[in-house]
DNA sequence: TCAGCGCCTTGGATCGATCAAGGTTCGTCG
DNA sequence: CGACGAACCTTGATCGATCCAAGGCGCTGA
């Protein structure tokens, strides 16, 4: 940062170093570029100067010369006020990480407009960013389709769900494993009226999640009929089904397509007077904050996120590379993070 | 997006709209940034050449020629596991919606070194952003200070605790008043006896916050002493405070630095059997989803983000304009969530 | 001696927008 | 009638890095 103490406000260019260095233009670029094109002392020479005169390439210049900008777009999906997910937090931060070690900075943006593909498309026609991480795929994912016939470069976190000919590149949490592993662990521990309470049937993810829970039942021959309600994801709609389901079905332990249908289910167990991890069990599905710091602790399934995030952006340095690679579909399998909830 | 469709791949460019409209470059320049600098008539022929053909401007060409990127870098600091602070969430999305009604974007980074300013400084080297928010000012702060030596544009969320001479823009949230309201509220409702559980006489913030507290509780001539805990900010440490202060000083509400220490005074209650929200009274700091999700509902003071926000791009405008204009500290008041947890 | 290679230089063009200065056109007014 | 200036538009240069092609120079090996 020497240049910071000079009097001139305009830092040091390619051509300050090559002077400095007693070399070309071309020499500097290319010590930044490819040092292996350099001999050892030349290259050792123009570091100094680059050092001395803290130089660092000027993005702008690059970019409009190579037609790349070194940003990756990332929509921003705060978390729902009042409920319990939370993984964008987690889950950005690890991107960041990530892409920060390939040299790629992430660029947040939001659709103000009802336009779902608006935003996307006025950063591709700037030639803003690179390529997209696209995430709000439980919607029926339409920017997948779009950014496809658009050419534009991108990876899904999440499966396309409703089309199964898609052809890009995505990473997924296998969801049904999660809810699998959350059932066994109960069966485990000597449940077998194990109550599940997930979405509306018209999430592919709550499906997803749901088809764990039956699986884990029906290897050990138990039954599922009217031990699943679907309902939204709130805190509300999960305290009213598992009152349901607690006069109906007498269930000893609950699976939760989310931790804020979890908590429904604390809510309505506090209700009654049952106590939560030692009458009845209940596990949740994202490890949020919430589930980390109830008292006791609520049992739920972790997304490995930090994982996923590597992967997207191994997968987006496959599309951006010449020629591009397109690495087909990656399923990461959750964890369970055992706490109290589940006795 | 026309262009999408043609067989040539890359975008519009100025000059295809001037041949298309008939026009020089510089004017369809002028149509899209000083519309009223063109005749009427011009103005709509230059701007149906730019749908028709679904130009945009590269922001590359453009940032190298204004040495502006139109991007604000923020530095992404996840949430703590195990805790309930999770105000970044609330706050990114406020600032990437704020922000991009001005027509900047927020670039998202993270310092993997040590080094507390590297990362700043690269993004500065690089001409890759043109001003920063800087949120981690808990710390005291050193980025402050660095950037305002090497006169990079920056607004703070949070005033400089350690530096009152400081004069660089920025925006906060008055915790005391926070606090005070969340114990004016309690004593409204009959409270007397109101322990404040704090963090580490060290934070500047955790003093400010306690501060509200024993300011409220003063106005009223109640004593404070002995009604006071300082420690971590884990739910551990607020469950063991909580125990002690309940054993020697049998207070009948609680008022706390954060969520997370409130979640650890429910669990001391818990523990107990005390029925708080009934028996004994709690308030939260952030508003989390911990918060609005654990059965009942936590009280809470919620800090005013989107505004914080709206301040800071204003601030960040200020600076950006020329000439620059530096306003003064934004001192903003956070309002009170009431849930069940306090009666 | 000369071809070949490794390393570097030279000079230029290029990316696409904006800046600064220079040209039109037109109406107005002495 | 011609000068003048405002309103409007055009032209050439510029931002800084990269790409490209051609060539220089010293050294090695045939």
């Amino acid at each position: 940062m020497a240049w910071s103490g000079r009097l001139s406000l305009t830092p040091p260019t390619l051509a300050d170093v090559a002077e400095r260095a007693g070399v070309s233009r071309q020499t500097v670029s290319n010590a930044v570029n490819s040092p292996e094109l350099l001999r050892p002392d030349t290259l050792a020479r123009v570091q100094d100067a680059i050092a001395e005169l803290g130089y660092s390439p000027n993005r702008a210049a690059r970019n409009l010369r190579t037609r790349a900008s070194h940003l990756i777009g990332l929509k921003f999906n705060p978390a729902q006020e009042g409920t319990a997910n939370a993984a964008m937090d987690r889950f950005v931060h690890s991107v960041v990480e990530t892409s920060g070690e390939s040299g790629y900075h992430i660029l947040l943006f939001s659709d103000t407009t009802d336009d779902p593909v608006g935003a996307y498309d006025d950063l591709l026609r700037a030639t803003a960013v690179d390529a997209f991480i696209v995430t709000d795929t439980y919607l029926g994912n339409p920017q997948a389709t779009w950014l496809t016939s658009r050419r534009a470069p991108f990876v899904a976190f999440g499966r396309p769900w409703d089309n199964p000919e898609a052809t890009h590149a995505w990473v997924d949490v296998d969801g049904a494993a999660g809810t699998s592993l959350a059932t066994e662990h109960l069966l485990d521990k000597g449940h077998s009226r194990i109550a599940w309470i997930g979405w509306r049937k018209d999430s592919f993810i709550g499906e997803d999640r749901r088809s764990g829970w039956t699986r884990a039942m029906h290897a050990r021959d138990l039954p599922t009929t009217g031990l699943a309600s679907r309902v939204e994801d709130t805190v509300a709609s999960g305290r009213e089904a598992a009152t349901v389901l607690l006069d109906e079905a007498r269930p000893t332990a609950f699976v939760c397509a989310s931790d804020t249908l979890a908590m429904g289910v604390l809510h309505a167990l506090g209700d009654r007077g049952i106590h939560w991890g030692r009458d009845v069990a209940v596990v949740g599905f994202d490890d949020s904050q919430v589930a980390q710091v109830v008292p006791g602790g609520l049992t739920s399934v972790r997304q490995p996120l930090e994982q996923v995030a590597v992967e997207l952006v191994k997968a987006l340095e496959g599309l951006l590379s010449t020629p591009p690679v397109a690495g087909p579909g990656v399923l990461l399998t959750p964890t369970l993070a055992v706490r109290l909830s589940s006795g």
